[in-house]
DNA sequence: TAGTAAAGTAAGTGGATACTTACATAACAT
DNA sequence: ATGTTATGTAAGTATCCACTTACTTTACTA
């Protein structure tokens, strides 16, 4: 045996910037020509870490996910009560949005559902996200014991359209920033609350 | 002189063809052969039509927009009370999503907004749809007099953002088509109504 | 230090595809 | 009829790109 591997750190390593290039560039536009050459290495390179280049953007798909995860969870380390989440986490999204090319990389990706893969990505990558949101309002909810009329599923589906159409108004600028937050606020505050305050 | 062109109406009876390609298979790997396939005749005769494939997308994201406002149109052709005339288009939008693959061409779109011509194309669409929905909300609000808490304009935004996701979740199949459509319904009513009933 | 496998370099290949060209035919005006 | 222009056919071209191959160098282990 000689030299271990680190196939797995590099990969690691490249996966922000494969990200980023596919979330610029989409799925089709992106060569992995521009892939290496972004990444700073030869395309061959890219191929022993990944079969092919779909492996490459499931990958990405994956990690998105996990980054965002994660700055939520970051986000809401020093044990904040349910609501102050909800609102920090609101606040964070509709501030925040598309620094990380998170709903670029799903634009990308719902143009090429066919590909069972891909669609696969997708929908494991949808239902933890809407968890996680889920579970962010039940907890909210259950401190204050008020009875909203929306179901937190639904609830949920609601923020996730929101943030969607709020991506697509600040990518298409149809908005000016300070506008599309305070839409996003008091749409957020009207699905999860119930009432408006 | 001889022989007058019949480039418009042709064109015309292609491009629902072509919306058709193109919403199925995203921008980039629509092929010109295939849309010519499609269409029934050789690739050079579309390039008689429009300048480059570009041209054939950009008449594609127009002609989806009409189409819909269209459907709208006739939908309320008889008059409903504006409060029905809600009812009616959100019952409608959540039924037969997907079928005229509307979000499909949005969705390949979007991944191609660093072209001018793209984006032009989509923030048009996009501030007459919201235009369009608006004006419905107006109606139905004023109407019934009652002050409702949350905006027009930003209820119109949610609205969009409520059939972005939902046609996700269609197309990905994250709910049976039921709960898609009470999930919908009820989202819609809050946005609109202000109280749900 | 010698052997081995990973990491890197550089050039290629085969297929797909946007767009073109050269030419034949069909329909309309005068 | 006849000239003119639209419409249709069929082949071609130049480029791009996912992926490969053949080779050299580096770094670790035993």
């Amino acid at each position: 045996m000689a030299r271990p591997s680190q196939a797995l750190e590099q990969s690691k390593k490249l996966l922000p910037v494969i990200c980023h290039v596919f979330s610029e560039l989409g799925y089709r536009r992106t060569t992995t020509g521009e892939l290496a050459h972004q990444c700073d290495v030869r395309e061959n390179i890219l191929y022993r870490l990944w079969p092919d280049k779909k492996a490459m953007f499931l990958a990405a798909i994956d990690h998105i996910f996990c980054d965002r995860a994660q700055m939520w969870s970051e986000m809401l380390a020093d044990h904040p009560t349910p609501k102050q989440a909800v609102e920090r986490i609101v606040k964070f999204e509709s501030q925040r949005q598309g620094e990380f090319g998170f709903y670029r990389i799903v634009f990308a990706a719902l143009t090429e559902t066919d590909d069972d893969d891909i669609r696969r990505a997708l929908v494991k990558m949808y239902k933890r996200f809407h968890q996680l949101v889920c579970n962010q309002i039940n907890a909210g909810r259950e401190v204050d014991d008020q009875e909203s009329d929306l179901p937190v599923e639904m609830a949920a589906w609601g923020l996730l359209g929101l943030a969607t159409i709020s991506n697509i108004v600040r990518e298409l600028k149809l908005l000016p920033s300070n506008q599309r937050e305070q839409m996003f606020a008091a749409v957020a505050k009207l699905l999860v609350g119930g009432e408006t305050t």
